[in-house]
DNA sequence: CGTCTCCATGTGATTGTGTAACATTAGTGG
DNA sequence: CCACTAATGTTACACAATCACATGGAGACG
């Protein structure tokens, strides 16, 4: 697997009769890309004898309409408006079902989820967080080849898991005067 | 500046009058480092008019003789067992000094904060975090060179800051059984 | 010296984020 | 059908972070 893979360039513009919303830092067929999302997890889950219940169906619905990082309270306040629990743990422990199983990450600098852009992938997902808009790109990135992975080594440290995340501004913002 | 550069081997046996102690993956001489780190801090703040007042200079005390990632209610205990206030700002107000200034950083994935290993460098931080002692060694990351950048540069995403982490395994505590 | 201003500290109150514990229900397999 | 396990729902709570406001101290300046 090469380093550079941008998120939201792989949707771009997949099918033509669906008019094209701006997302991440590009635009894509946002109708089509929740369908496949959900598509793609129903069949990931019934491939690995996972239970995709309606909570989760419906926690991963969302992340894909929002196509952006969603707190675990936004999301509890559209589950029960689904008719779901409205007890934090119900959206933690749907959230936690599809990060395990990623069809969604965590941000960590925002305490926020967003939908994995690259589901099906074995991947070591790496964030571009716009301060302004908010919106976020998700990019492969290859740490244990650069200079973490170099550092690991020397100490021999076993990574089992990495957090990247890049905080600055989107060509939008940085186009629309935002400093 | 080159990439890899680990935090701990920095400080490893550098004066052999104090016994070595573990810490992050490596040994060093302890009492000097806290001193160090005290004594390098007084420098910056005054060659940069910034005030190293009490509660902050406890703070970073605290940070370097603890030598893992604290909580800011940990640190709050702390800094009320030694005479400061006992409202959450207190903690916050000094941390936020400590890593707006780089004496500090925080550790977004357990949000908690640590000393700077490498004060005084301009750096962009990388942490390797073991989740079973939950030890913390600071490395030095090039997060635009990498991957990261490649995808920052092709989406003309301008990076501000890096969030770089590293879960798993310290040497100890992959010898000492621990999956 | 007095005082003005800025910055830092202390405190109360509140919001946001995340878990522990336990009862109940719904699938799954014998 | 029964037993077992996984998932859900709820209560309660712990930890994380911020707002708003009052107080106090150090320097600047007349």
């Amino acid at each position: 697997m090469t380093s550079l893979e941008v998120g939201t360039d792989t949707g771009t513009e997949r099918s033509p009769d669906h008019p094209a919303e701006p997302v991440g830092f590009g635009t894509h067929d946002h109708a089509s890309c929740i369908s496949d999302g959900l598509a793609q997890a129903e069949a990931q889950c019934a491939a690995e004898g996972l239970r995709l219940t309606p909570v989760r169906r419906k926690a991963l619905e969302i992340l894909l309409q929002e196509h952006r990082a969603l707190g675990a309270y936004d999301m509890l306040d559209r589950l029960r408006g689904a008719g779901f629990g409205s007890q934090p743990p119900v959206a933690y422990r749907a959230l936690e079902f599809l990060v395990a199983n990623g069809f969604a990450h965590k941000i960590e600098c925002l305490n926020a989820f967003i939908a994995c852009a690259h589901p099906g992938a074995r991947h070591t997902p790496a964030f571009m967080i716009c301060r302004a808009c908010e919106s976020v790109a998700e990019a492969q990135a290859a740490p244990a080849r650069g200079s973490l992975g170099k550092a690991a080594r020397a100490t021999g440290f076993r990574i089992e898991r990495t957090v990247v995340e890049a905080e600055g501004l989107c060509p939008a913002c940085q186009d629309g005067g935002a400093q």
